[in-house]
DNA sequence: ACTTGTCTTTAAGGTAGGTTTAAGGTAATG
DNA sequence: CATTACCTTAAACCTACCTTAAAGACAAGT
């Protein structure tokens, strides 16, 4: 689950970004209105949090833009008190929600949970594929035979496959979605980790693979025995 | 069990604090009724207890929001003598129960228990898993060879465990429930917990262990021996 | 108010496991 | 057969977690 938040005080940008990470969400963090919009307009999040102040362009019309582009992304606005008017115009403006500064973490946690919720709603806690089950909850993955733990990126790469199955997803479309826009990381570490599901699969006896095509990406398939 | 107290006299608020503390619930003490209502919402709590009467928003209205966002926990409103007839709104508005100041700390008291009883009602006052046996009134965790007496600490983090075997619970979970809001160099202490009582589990002798699922959290689950 | 004992939290160093890099190998494509 | 893309492994690096000790809070008794 990946979060931009658009928050231009460094210090509330730095809490709020450690909270969300302790609650297992991938963030991207951003400090003016600009870069929130290009981050916004890549569709790789499941909820943006935009502050309304802040420099180069304010988050009511970051918003407006990125509405007006077809994102519909589930937006938090942060407020300051003094700026309560602008909440009406943020929700008329297609916001999913708004808190006014100061908040409770917790409540801010709880909103977030909301606000990723729909996505989620429909999502089952394990997914399955042929004979293997991934389960979301405790990062297991299982035949009925033999089961093994993934790791953190391990189970973001197969999560992804198996939210997809027999589609073909390109190796920069998993660098978008499950590294960070600033990390540095070479297109190899997804072969690496591609290589280490192989690994584990076979190792419990799975009946699909992950299949390689030149030049563009991978798809999780059902293994043809002939 | 945690509650949250939402009164603004300062006296009375540290007064009913200790009481609470005394009878071995965790209290979140706020003074006005925005932040009763931003804690609130963190569904966090086993009880509210609100005061009518407080800046910024009066606890009817807290009350009303928070029922209208869905949070079920039970509310205790407290009303001066004057106030009589917000009894009557305060219950259509969704309130368990009410209070009329001044009024006996002993029936205070009384009304909290009757108010948390209901989550606890179907809870027992032991619990039991693997060989391990957890007396939830003296704070005794035993096995048939031995018994060692928990902290206050100690017991709530293993209570939760043994609330939900074989589940997998983060370390912002215990943050949330066990302590106040979630801080970066703080998720420490849960570790050093955990590290208590994985001591004391096996000084006694348990057959129940608490595993760590690195980036997630904790499980209580039994011992493979093989 | 002082002491004492108990519980809670902080701090710091160590360890294991997770992640990324790097490098040499293999297979597909022209 | 040369080139490119991908595979695999291992080592280096990094982070989360474990453990212990000691400081800090708190309450009970003197």
């Amino acid at each position: 689950m990946r979060i931009l938040l658009a928050e231009d005080e460094r210090e509330l940008s730095n809490a709020l970004s450690a909270i969300l990470k302790h609650n297992h969400y991938t963030v991207d963090a951003v400090y003016n209105g600009t870069d929130a919009l290009n981050y916004g307009l890549s569709e790789n999040y499941d909820g943006i949090v935009l502050d309304i102040m802040m420099p180069q362009m304010n988050g009511i019309d970051v918003l407006k833009l990125l509405r007006s582009n077809g994102v519909e992304t589930p937006i938090l606005l942060l407020t300051a008190k003094a700026e309560l008017d602008d909440k009406i115009l943020g929700l008329n403006s297609g916001a999913d929600d708004y808190m006014t500064k100061p908040f409770a973490i917790g409540e801010f946690i709880a909103r977030i949970r909301a606000l990723t919720r729909r996505n989620t709603a429909f999502a089952p806690n394990k997914l399955t594929m042929g004979n293997i089950t991934l389960n979301r909850e405790n990062f297991q993955l299982s035949t009925d035979k033999a089961s093994v733990h993934l790791a953190n990126r391990e189970f973001q790469v197969l999560e992804m496959l198996m939210l997809n199955p027999n589609v073909l997803i390109s190796t920069s479309k998993f660098m978008d979605r499950i590294w960070s826009f600033d990390s540095e990381a070479e297109r190899n570490v997804v072969w690496v980790y591609i290589a280490y599901l192989r690994r584990k699969l076979a190792s419990i006896g799975a009946n699909v693979e992950i299949k390689a095509t030149r030049g563009v990406g991978y798809t999780l398939a059902l293994i043809d025995e002939e």
